[in-house]
RNA sequence: GGUCUCUUGGCCGAGUGGCUAGGCAGCGGUCUGCAAAACCGCGUACGGCGGUUCGAAUCCGCCAGAGACCUCCA
């Protein structure tokens, strides 16, 4: 591997050289979602980062094991609910559903939303509710080591007392007396010794159907616990990446980093990635904001700030225009541009089958390689490649005009490379009905009429060829014309 | 209030102490019967004020503005 692959740490602030902890093989583990409604744009963007991130482990030679999970108990609501009954019980109610119809609902359509986008499924796609047990042991654990009381059948986190031995904020920067200082006082919390502390396991109130036997009470497990639980479940206690948004840094994450220390007494996660927002007019697109916009409504183009619709590839495009660490701002002028962008890298990928090859190469297909291959091993620079695979497209554009040459090995090596990149890395896929659509009849209607322009523009008959054209535009199906005859595709809708 | 981050040309977005990404839009040109596409060229941007430096958009300070986390959150 000659390659070496950098990836900022949240818990150094560094780049770091990424070093498996087993050689050949990488841990990942990502926070998937809560499924208690439909997903939105900024619920893809980790998903898609982490998807660049997967393939591109696999491509470099890794064997990965990835696992991002699906919450689907606890997470409880602090809105004027003094019930403390979870998300996912509460819209059970409102819908009259069973909270796993309501559960099985939304993972339903998050799988449908992450096929769509072209994002790869997990290795494991492990669900909270499933592993209640193992969360029980780790409350148990955490217990046995002194770090955890019960108080009325609900279980704790001991932050302070955790906080002498280890270091409680590390991830995110803060130390306990800050913490101490500007923690919130919510209502319903007086059972912890200190706000600060954190459940790990809940007793259930009567109204709350979402509910587990175990030796503290019927209830649920905390907020936190689940990851930790299930991460080192299946990558083992120590293990390479661990990623999610940035917004789970404080709390979530410090209170995993607390939960596997304290159980198992050493840290879990070597590398922690974190991903940066999605922006609406500047501000953080998010459910309890309710600035969001779903995919299925980007996909159809069905909400008032839309101003058409647009296609998944458009909307994974724009999410990997933006490097993961920056915020990136949603407008309908910014999702036009990687649109149009899209189709112009696509359309390169489509041509590198119409170039002739040459006795001699005139670009420099090894110097475009390697500076894609830097960009992402640089932190996994998206931005800067794509920047680079549209110098690709110039050259490629060139190849085929013929005002560049290229010799028949290097065009193989053009070739695989960008298509590599474009499709498995990139994670990309062709949207359009090319020259080539499934439809045969189609087809061939299409290339009769576009054969018998040709024939009037050899006879100069102007009025029908372009009576031809204009009339296939208006239904949707683009012309260009070529030195050879003609190529034609289906505009996107 | 505490902690932290950001501020780049019409828009979106990269970036390094000096060699000034990329996309979209715009302008000019080439090509074309015309158009589309493509190709070539252009616009010289880095919030403000100071400082360090031979040289700063890139380092430091101050000011202004925006945002994130501190509470569920991708």
């Amino acid at each position: 591997m000659e390659h070496q692959l950098v990836i900022y740490n949240t818990l150094t602030r560094k780049k770091e050289v990424f070093k498996p902890l087993v050689e050949g093989k990488v841990g990942l583990y990502v926070c998937g979602p809560t499924v208690y409604s439909d997903s939105h744009l900024g619920h893809a963007r980790p998903f898609i980062t982490f998807d660049l991130l997967y393939r591109y482990l696999i491509h470099l030679g890794y064997s990965v094991r990835y696992v991002r999970n699906i919450t689907d108990v606890g997470h409880l609501e602090n809105e004027a609910d003094e019930s403390g009954e979870d998300k996912i019980s509460k819209k059970a109610r409102i819908e009259q559903l069973e909270p796993m119809e309501v559960v099985q609902k939304y993972m339903n359509s998050f799988h449908e939303n992450m096929k769509e986008l072209n994002v790869l499924p997990p290795s494991i796609e492990p669900r909270a509710s499933g592993h209640i047990i193992e969360q029980e042991e780790m409350v148990n654990s955490i217990m046995e080591n002194g770090f955890a009381y019960e108080v009325n059948g609900s279980v704790y986190f001991d932050v302070e007392r955790y906080n002498k031995k280890y270091n409680y904020g590390k991830l995110s920067g803060r130390n306990l007396d800050d913490i101490k200082t500007n923690t919130r006082k919510l209502e319903g919390q007086d059972e912890k010794r200190n706000p600060f502390d954190f459940a790990l396991w809940k007793k259930a109130t009567p109204g709350h159907i979402m509910r587990w036997p175990s030796k503290w009470s019927d209830g649920f497990p905390g907020w936190h616990l689940e990851c930790s639980v299930m991460s080192t479940k299946y990558l083992g206690e120590i293990f390479d990446i661990h990623g999610g948004g940035m917004d789970l840094t404080f709390p979530h994450h410090e209170c995993e980093i607390a939960q596997s220390t304290a159980s198992i007494g050493k840290e879990s996660v070597r590398y922690w990635m974190h991903n940066n927002m999605i922006t609406i007019n500047g501000q953080k697109m998010a459910r309890s904001l309710g600035n969001f916009i779903t995919l299925q409504e980007l996909f159809s183009g069905s909400h008032e700030m839309l101003e058409k619709a647009y296609s998944p590839m458009t909307i994974r495009f724009f999410i990997l225009q933006a490097h993961y660490r920056s915020t990136i701002d949603f407008s309908n002028e910014a999702l036009q541009a990687s649109e149009k962008g899209l189709e112009r890298l696509m359309a390169a990928v489509n041509s590198l089958e119409l170039i002739t090859t040459s006795p001699e190469t005139t670009v420099d297909v090894v110097g475009l390689k390697e500076k894609c291959y830097a960009a992402l091993n640089d932190d996994l620079n998206s931005p800067i490649a794509i920047a680079h695979l549209f110098d690709g497209v110039r050259m490629i554009n060139s190849l085929k005009t013929g005002s560049e040459k290229i010799s028949a090995t290097d065009l193989d090596d053009l070739k695989s490379f960008f298509k590599t990149m474009v499709f498995d890395i990139l994670g990309l896929k062709d949207e359009e009905a090319a020259g080539s659509g499934d439809d045969e009849i189609l087809k061939g209607a299409i290339e009769l009429l576009l054969n018998i322009r040709l024939e009037a523009k050899q006879n100069k008959d102007w009025g029908t060829a372009d009576k031809i054209r204009n009339e296939l535009n208006a239904l949707g199906i683009e012309i260009k014309d070529s030195k050879e005859g003609f190529e034609w595709k289906l505009s996107p809708s």
